[in-house]
Parts: structure tokens; sequence; C-alpha cells
DNA sequence: CGCGAGCGTATTGCTATGCGATACGACCGC
DNA sequence: GCGGTCGTATCGCATAGCAATACGCTCGCG
């Protein structure tokens, strides 16, 4: 996750790095890996301190709300303070506010679930997502991960990027294959991306979930470069490919436009 | 903000105590007041602490991602990871999970917005929120906060706990009015919370935002302790009180209850 | 046009703060 | 009933974080 807006490992002042504050950070990392709540030691073993730094760290979290105990288990896990971050990130975000209302008239005007996703180098990020009626399994919750190269959204970012950094995104990428029609060869995967130049919207069919076909826009900043794509997402049990591009792809579009700087 | 499950000031033990993770935490709560990006300096007034302290802290959360330098200002602004611990707070919640499913049949079912919110003493959390088809204007994020004794699910919430706990929630609130139709006198919140422990739901009608109506009912844990509450709002536009309490009434109190332990 | 208030950034020596080894009691399962 | 592992508590030491200070920059106001 060697994000090009995160500083480089290497050219990290001593002088001004906060010990406590790194390893506070990766206490609550932690939780990443496991279901179900943690015990004080695997959390210390996730962040790689002692017994005594992830005592006194967890106390601290806990005491101001970060960590709460589980009723059931006793464990830890993160506690609802967490919850203001989130809002305080969406409400800061800029793009964020301005994309909710153009987010809500999309999926009121195509019926379809729609997502805003961020960029992070070889992850995009849920920030938003609006599901549409029939939808009861949602697996895909607020902060959810998914790999640039094989997402629409990730792919409509990718065509906005010049060919040396999409190069750099895609080779650092592990592509792993996620279901039989996921497309990992790297010269498929930048004919994919070409279409979505010349098309303005990438489309994805079944790449990470059976059944599940995404079109998807690039937002951009001021400078240009993709930093969001809204997605809208349908189910090959309604629609055909060929329609549901020609259906979607130009409201996706107008959206994304809307609301790039 | 004084949670019961959070410690209390008083009996904080100085020898496990982190004051860097304090202030860390601080600076990031430093968001909630104000709109747009903030200065370093802002920062530190907000956290109350001195200039030196905030910059090795920014500096420390920014290389770890916890905090962005905004484009366009060059201020701060909340990081992309933050949206990685909300995902894990999702996650790791013994709710959350159960929920989801259930909430999404049941806005299919009713066709309304669907909301869950979690308990935090004098205010409520919205956890997950399901907008329906006509809501283009959508104020409400993840992690947005509602003071408990105004909300409909906050009512329903206080309906499950103990008179005397209620009252200390009723006592400690700021009862500001928000509406023209906000009740704010104690007797007059006290029958509704009675009309809730007869009912099984809570209803408020434009207490919050004009034209809006919400029915709610507490889920419960293993102790029987209001932890959650599901939360069925709709339009006056659409619906007459009594009917709108009619028809999700009963579906609002299965939901509820089919996710308590 | 230039002055100064405010910003972000950089450096330093001091000591309070956080460190990690250690010890204790509780709980669980082999 | 006996190791293993858990959470909790204690303590002296040195290092990690502290606060004061200084520098250069950019605005906005005079």
């Amino acid at each position: 996750m060697s994000n090009p807006k995160t500083r480089d490992d290497a050219s990290v002042d001593p002088r001004l790095f906060l010990q406590t504050v790194a390893r506070t950070m990766r206490v609550l990392e932690g939780f990443g890996r496991k279901q179900g709540p943690q015990s004080l030691a695997e959390l210390a073993a996730a962040a790689e301190i002692d017994k005594s730094a992830a005592q006194r760290i967890c106390y601290t979290l806990q005491t101001l709300g970060y960590l709460e105990r589980d009723a059931a288990t006793g464990g830890l896990r993160p506690g609802l303070k967490v919850l203001d971050r989130t809002f305080d990130f969406l409400r800061m975000h800029p793009l964020i506010e301005r994309a909710v209302p153009v987010l809500a008239e999309l999926r009121a005007m195509t019926g379809q679930r729609v997502d805003l996703s961020l960029l992070d180098d070889l992850s995009i990020i849920y920030a938003q997502r609006l599901q549409n009626r029939r939808e009861t399994f949602v697996a895909s919750l607020v902060g959810r991960r998914l790999p640039t190269w094989c997402s629409s959204g990730g792919r409509a970012m990718l065509a906005s990027l010049p060919d040396a950094e999409v190069d750099s995104i895609l080779h650092r990428s592990d592509r792993r294959r996620f279901t039989p029609h996921t497309v990992t060869d790297l010269a498929a995967i930048w004919d994919k991306i070409r279409a979505a130049r010349r098309d303005g919207f990438a489309f994805t069919e079944q790449e990470w979930i059976m059944g599940e076909m995404v079109v998807a826009a690039a937002v951009t900043d001021a400078a240009e470069r993709p930093v969001a794509a809204i997605h809208i997402a349908g189910s090959l049990a309604e629609w055909d490919a060929r329609g549901f591009q020609l259906r979607m792809g130009p409201p996706v579009i107008e959206a994304a436009r809307s609301i790039s700087a």
C-alpha cells in the first residue's frame, strides 16, 4: 500500500516520527486479519510489540472509546468512536458532499446499485453505497477495498492515468483470479483500459462477483488526475451486457463529469 | 459523551495512560468542529497542544495515511486509512453482519429508508443506512450522531432501559428544539417512552426533519440491554401517521427481535 | 510597495514519559 | 491439580517525546 500521497518509508524523519503513534495505529490495524474480537496478546503480535506496550496502548484506546470489550467473549474490538472519525472523513472530503446528491439522482434514474469509490494506489475503497431494491445480500460495506486492476472503477481510473503509472500499478498488483471470468492477462487488461479511454467508461462482467456487471467512470481533480469513480452495478439476470452499457454508460459519464473539478 | 463503557475520567490510571495516544486522538477529533480542511495551527488549538506537538503528531499521521493534505487548499483532512478502520469496526461488530441482510429484506419489503443505529449514551450513531428510491437529499452519512432523547431509535432504546437510566440520560441531554415539532418537555418524552414500551416500537413525527416520520425498535444483547435500533423512515407526503405505524410497526419489531441476542 | 502576522518547517538540549522486564493471580484444558 | 496462557500490576532506567526557539514563506493590510 505504498500510496504516492503517503510519505515514503525511506524518507521518514525520525526526529518528527512518533513511535507511540505508529504503534497505536498498528494496534488498531490488527483487526484486519481475523474475524471476531481479538485478545490483547493477538493484538500485540499483530502490531509486533510486546505485551506491556500493547497493554498501555489498549488501555488508553479503551479509555478514549476507540476500543471496546466484547460483552460475550471479553475480547477487544474497535470502538464506537471509530465511526465519528468516519463521519469526519466523509464530511471533510472535497468530493463526497458534492457526490452524494448526484449519486442519489443517478440511483433514482437508473434503479441500479450505485457506488462511489476512492483510489488508493493498488486498491479502491468504497466510500458510499446506494443499493437497489432487490439487493438482499450486501456483503460490501463502507471501507471495503477492492483491487484496482480488476474492478470497474479501478480500470476507469487507470484509464485516466499516464501509461507509465498504469504499468506500475498493474505490475505491483497481485493479479489473482476471483471468478472464472476475472481478466488477469496484462495485455487483455490493457485492452480493457484502452476501451475505457475510448468509451469514457469502464465495463466489467463477473470479474469480481458472478452474475454482476458494472460500468464505471472516473472522477478527476483540478489536475486531471483520477481520485474517485462512480459505479453502476447490474445483474446479468435482468440485462444483457450490450444493453446495460448502452443504457448506463452515458449517465455514469455525465455524473462523474459533474462532480469532477 | 461520557459513555458508561468508556472508563471514567476520574479512575484513569496514569501509569497505563499514554499521553501521546490521547493527544493523537484529540488531533483527529479536531475535525469535528469546522467545515473544510484544517491548518496545523487549528488542529493544535483544537487538541489543546502546542505547535511542536501537533507538528510531530500530524507528520506521523500523514506518514501513516491517517491524514492527507488537501490538494486545493494545502490544509489537512482525515486520510483514507480512516475508512479501513471503519471497515474493521463494521466487520468486527457482533450485530452488523447479522443485521445487514435483515435490513435489506426490511427495505425491500417496505420500500422505505431503513437505518441501523447504535446507542452511545446521549447520542445514537448511524452504522448502516439503506435509502429509498426517491431520497435525493441524503444529509446523513455513516457515523452521523443524533440525540438519543429526540430520535425514534433513541426513544426505542430508552424504552428498554430501567427508569433510573432513562432519567439520567434525559437530564444530562441538551434538549433543544430542532423543529417546531420536537418534543422537549420531560413529561411528554416520558409519555412517548411509555408508549414505546406498550407498542414495542417508538414513533416520532417531524421531530428532527420536517416532513419525516420514523418508527424504530430496539435491538437488545444477551443481558436484555439495548445496543442498537432499527429505523424505518417515511414521508408525510405519502403516508398518514396512523397508517404508517400500523404498516411499519410489526415488521420493524420483528426485524429487531430477529437480530437480538 | 513593504511590513508584519501567520503559516509550515527545522533543530536543540533536557527530562518527563513511555519503555520492557518482571511478577502475580485467574482461568482453562490436557 | 498442574502447565499454559490470559489479563493485570509494578518499577527503575534511558530513550522517546517534549517545548522553546529559530528560519523562510506567503498573504493581506496599510
